[in-house]
DNA sequence: CCTTAAGCGAGACGGTACGTCGTGTCTTGGC
DNA sequence: GCCAAGACACGACGTACCGTCTCGCTTAAGG
């Protein structure tokens, strides 16, 4: 069994990450991610190609790294992190304030690139899939699912409700149609999803 | 500016189209999608590369339309293409009863890789992803939006609910677990998510 | 035993053929062996790397049938190919003609570079020395070896003599003077050769 | 003009040097001159690549430089360095002597892959065929056209012949059989090399 | 004795070339 | 004129070494 030498981290370049970290995110931008190559990132950010194999396994996995770094420096230039979404009481408008900000997001090209390109691979390869969802997914679904509970507790939401797949109800549809462009992404939609799952499609 | 002249179709080889989807579907389960190539495909259907690329423009092309081609074929020798949903009058009923098959089906081995491949590809390549849509998603939508005007009419749905939006909130929560792995996909699960969206997520 | 597919030589494209011969030795004439590479014998012959590594297994393999076939070209183009050394009966005469003529060829730079480089490649990898001595030193020996025996016929060279071991007293110092640079190349310096091999060191 | 740091002798590491030297030698005659590499040579050594190339310039320097060390302790241990060629008046068997000497020399692998790596070298690279001829072969010749000198005063050769020509005689035939693999390198050949060179092939 | 500057092992870095694989086009010969 | 076969120009792959460049760490000399 011939291991791999793994690489010292303590001696990376720091200059060279962030480089391909832009580069990546640039090609992609520009060309689209079938597009984007090794070779032309490594080319881009100035840097050899075994530099970026020494510390990625794929394009896939750069492109990851960098889009999940640039959300932090996002979040972090943006002012603090909100670790919680909007608790006034009021759950439906809490909701269809956050997702109206989403629909912007959505919206926002930059971030468009990227993320398609990453929901697409992480469908096939199911190891990028499960860091896809772990680090970019998850943490925003635990989010919602904390403001659910606390609604619940308030009474707003029956209290035999299940929170992980309730959140589903108004998220996947809009993750959905964004995906796979089956139809357009509003206010007015995201607006109706949360009615609609508050309040269910049976007359009362 | 010269036109690529068009293939005379009606002298198309009906074995080679047949052997093809045949080669491309068994490649994509064996293989997985990224490491079937056209030359395998031309290679495994015994076929020279230049009679796919004269048909086809590329893989996905190829894999789109023996996959539709398989489902048609699996509807013909599965006895009626229901073109309808079950209507027994008890929409949850009928909703969890479908949902149940569908689960099913997304277990079959046979249609994952394909299907993950298509909807991956689909992502990232808009003509491909709307095809994808059209030909395979649409159809199966409307009818679960005629179920739900029917619904309607027999008002055990609210009359101001859109059908296409409704649909969203059982279908989309399923598409999204089944293809980014965010949970299991059971009978339970699929029951749980037609109770919330027929009767929301607030207290009655 | 995984054997490598054979190409098909009746498919082979002679234009490719004679532009990745001229590419390699005029790329080994201006920069030298060593910064030839098969990459930029591709580019400079508007071939695909590909065509060159499936007729061929190296670059040294590259240069030698380029190598054989311009002196093959050469000597067509030059008229008839002498298929035998003068024979005025006079052997001296004769042999200082001869390598004479070989002295002018040794300080051709189109000769130079590719020869030097074949002669060191075939040192140190015994497959391509063998195909080098016998495609290109053998051939002109035999031609000696057959003069020195009608020599020894017209009992100017002593009966006892084996011919393919004499030629080698005045072919192999021209040789290694020229292949080590050990000292200048001239018509005096074959001359004596000559002299030397003939009438040996000894006084008479 | 920045000039390059000239490193200080005094502090070397004359531990690494020979562990250098050892290496080279060693992959040299294991896998061969080309798949020889500095890194290889350094990862043997156990030594940082960059004491390599403070020292020498290229691989075929240090082997160069091994090779002689090489020599230079074989002759120590192997008793005196002979200075000069036997001389006991008959020139002859003085020279099948030596040559005879040689002869095994020739067939020792451990000689060989170095030598023949080198004298390939130095067929493409001037500077370094110049220190290859300096270093081994000009002492070498030395000590041969000293005993044509001797034997040219004691009349047994013709005092007008040249000794630094004469001597390629018998010596480049013996080289370049054994170099380019020409014929079989044996006791009879260099018998009769020295032979026919001081009796010549013309019947007396 | 203690600094201090060199050589040193180690190995990351920007590069170049390798030899292979797949693409989409083109050509040949068979039907 | 479609077809099987496969050569071709091209472009990217992932690997191997190149020669340079830091890193800490000995390890003398010289103050």
């Amino acid at each position: 069994m011939a291991e791999k030498p793994v690489p010292d981290a303590s001696r990376r370049s720091e200059a060279s990450r962030r480089a391909i970290h832009d580069a990546a995110l640039a090609l992609v931008a520009e060309v689209g991610y079938p597009r984007t190559t090794v070779e032309g990132i490594a080319a881009r950010a100035g840097v050899g190609k075994q530099t970026i194999y020494r510390w990625w396994s794929s394009k896939a996995d750069v492109l990851l790294e960098a889009f999940l770094d640039l959300g932090e420096r996002a979040a972090r230039e943006a002012g603090q992190r909100p670790d919680a979404l909007p608790d006034t009481g009021d759950l439906a408008a809490d909701l269809k304030l956050v997702l109206r900000a989403t629909v912007d997001e959505l919206h926002d090209p930059r971030f468009e690139a990227p993320a398609r390109a990453l929901a697409a691979e992480g469908l096939v390869n199911p190891r990028l899939g499960a860091e896809f969802v772990a680090g970019l997914l998850e943490p925003q679904l635990g989010l919602y699912a904390r403001r659910l509970r606390s609604a619940q507790e308030a009474g707003a939401v029956r209290p035999d409700v299940d929170p992980r797949i309730a959140l589903e109800l108004f998220l996947s549809p809009l993750a959905q149609r964004w995906l796979q462009r089956t139809g357009p992404i509003t206010y007015a939609y995201t607006d109706t999803l949360v009615d609609y799952a508050l309040h269910g499609l049976a007359p009362r």
